[in-house]
DNA sequence: TCTTCGATTGTCT
DNA sequence: GACAATCGAAGAA
């Protein structure tokens, strides 16, 4: 990681949703809390695009728990379901359209400690493999919804990572949006790396001293 | 007010 | 592979 870290602008976010989930693909999600930095590479995305979008929460319109999506690009939203878990987004593309980037999945780079006691007996590889777990892990929730990702000095932001090749990235149909119906079930809205691709090449360049 | 259900996870069989 | 946990948002009544 370069010596200053670089905090993505907003013009990364006022772009198209899809275009935007791609590129989050290897950048650094940071949040910083009691005085501590936990840091993490994001992995895995999914993209929300609009009310036409019938498995997007705005598919309904503007109802309150989705006024964020509706806001200025490259801030948070942050939401809670399933009675127990909160789920991380950045909201993506023009004021009053609403489009968001789901952040599914990471791997944890620091403050590894602090991530081994939120997520305690789990082991190293499930600490961020899924939305709720990488929350959890980070210690993200609701408190942080409209946080602002562009600010340097913003607790929760999303700095420069690595730039991970194209033909690394997968694409399949984003999950747990089955009542959504066609086409929007099969969309293939889901991008990730693949885990093991990942920390093969991490492997290798801590081995070469490139970090 | 009542009812349904979810952009999930962990545990148990 | 099945299912309970757990509660607020949103729609129906």
């Amino acid at each position: 990681m370069t010596s200053v870290p670089r905090i993505l602008p907003r013009a990364f976010y006022d772009r198209p949703v899809l275009e935007v989930a791609r590129d989050l693909l290897g950048q650094v999600l940071v949040h910083e809390f009691n005085g501590q930095v936990l840091r993490t590479c994001i992995l895995e995305t999914e993209a929300y695009d609009g009310e036409d979008d019938q498995a997007c929460h705005a598919r309904r319109g503007k109802t309150p728990r989705v006024v964020p999506m509706y806001e200025e690009a490259g801030h948070a939203f942050i939401y809670f379901t399933y009675g127990m878990h909160w789920l991380l987004n950045a909201v993506t593309g023009a004021v009053g359209y609403p489009a968001a980037v789901l952040i599914r999945a990471a791997y944890p780079l620091q403050g590894l400690t602090q991530m081994a006691q939120n997520r305690a007996g789990q082991p190293f590889a499930h600490w961020c493999d899924g939305p709720a777990k990488l929350t959890r892990a980070l210690a993200i929730d609701g408190s942080l919804n409209t946080c602002d990702l562009c600010q340097a000095n913003s607790p929760l932001r999303i700095e420069t990572g690595w730039e991970l090749p194209q033909e690394w990235v997968r694409r399949s149909p984003r999950i747990g949006i089955d009542y959504a119906g066609e086409p929007w079930r099969s969309l293939p809205w889901r991008l990730d790396i693949p885990y093991a691709r990942f920390t093969d090449w991490m492997a290798h360049t801590e081995q070469q001293g490139v970090s």
